[in-house]
DNA sequence: CGGAAGCTGTCATACCGCTGTCACGTCCGG
DNA sequence: CCGGACGTGACAGCGGTATGACAGCTTCCG
């Protein structure tokens, strides 16, 4: 999952990123309105956890000008000032949700879970792809019942191809989505990465490769 | 539309399948849990009409089944109890319209149609021509079902012909549709490639040759 | 503080199959 | 009988893919 926190206070803007990472979130950190703009227009987010004051351009116009697009990001809107009035101006300009400083990271994490889930219109709660299960909330994957023991990335890999199953991802799609914007694009990370994941995930072969064109997940089993 | 009737009244499902066909939808029986999850694995529904009480897999568990998947049929259960205690626990379970019976024929026929309205929109994501089928999804190609094993070039020659069908494309076309502009004028890899794809494909032949034409698709089988 | 263990990305290497070229054979119409 | 169009087998080059080894880094724990 892509993230981009648009925050101006530099700590706390590493402080929410490092966070998130931790939940294996491919995260950007935009530090005024201008970069922003530019990061959305090169890549792809899930979601936009916006602070409201900004130098550059305020969180609100921002705000509006990814609301506006078709392929939009949601937003996550953080703001001081926690009065009701806030909220409801927050969310006239299409805010999708809205968070209050100061506030408790683990709610932060599951506010920004919960906004990704509801984008591609209520996804369900565990992903199932033939005798594969995997629950982006508890972060578990199993295999026929048996449980998986996964790394970060491992875990985002998987997650990335069983959520865009029966379909496939390209090499550079899954680096897009898993890893952040620093990553080399020569890198063969990809393939050592799916590698790994098809060891722990033992046979029959549930990721098979379309040469040339990417991998996909075989929900036959 | 697709429908599937689960119901272990014989009498009563011949009924609704027929109601349902009346209004011009495809629609399967099956009489107990287990058929239907079979069902379920073969086919893609838009729409379960689902009874409660079953024999086999009940029709809550079925429904648990259905909800968590993602590329998920619409449920629409019905059941003997209309207590408003069954509808919380119904809806609970995942399923996204309840009706009691005994009911209305009419009002299942609405209930049915808002359903598939509900659901993004079941796109035929196959192309199919005669006893091919082609898949640009998940990149599969079959023939008479049986799994082809396709090269890039290959399958992109045969999904642009199966796009052109029942019209014919040129060697001229294809190079430019599968190759890239800079290929060579004077290749004959398009006629190599058309051969490679013919001996993958099988008898009886399936690429007919238009002599100093083309080559079309031969969609009568 | 020090060491062990796990995760991650890089690199070198081996391998496999795709791809285009070429040569030659065949078919067909003129 | 000739010539062009097409089919096909052989072949070599190349690129994509898989994988083991390794180093840097973090985390955990005594």
């Amino acid at each position: 999952m892509r993230v981009l926190v648009v925050e101006d206070a530099v700590a706390l803007a590493e402080v929410v990123a490092e966070g998130l990472r931790d939940q294996g979130m491919a995260v950007d950190v935009a530090l005024d309105g201008l970069t922003a703009a530019a990061k959305l227009d090169v890549n792809a987010y899930d979601v936009v956890v916006l602070d409201r004051d900004l130098p550059g351009l305020s969180g609100d116009t921002l705000c509006e000008m990814i609301t506006r697009r078709s392929e939009r990001a949601m937003v996550l809107m953080l703001t001081a000032a926690g009065s009701a009035d806030d909220r409801v101006r927050g969310l006239t300009l299409g805010a999708d949700d809205y968070l209050a400083k100061p506030f408790h990271f683990p709610e932060l994490v599951l506010r920004v879970r919960s906004l990704a889930r509801r984008r591609p219109a209520a996804t369900p709660r565990t992903l199932i792809v033939g005798d594969l299960e995997l629950d982006p909330i508890r972060r578990t994957a199993t295999r026929r019942g048996a449980g998986l023991n996964l790394s970060v990335k491992e875990f985002a890999v998987l997650e990335a191809l069983m959520r865009a199953a029966p379909g496939y991802l390209s090499s550079e799609a899954l680096l897009e989505q898993v890893w952040d914007e620093n990553a080399d694009p020569f890198t063969n990370t990809v393939t050592v990465t799916v590698g790994r994941l098809r060891r722990k995930l033992g046979d029959p072969a549930a990721i098979v490769t379309l040469p040339s064109v990417g991998y996909r997940i075989d929900g036959r089993h």
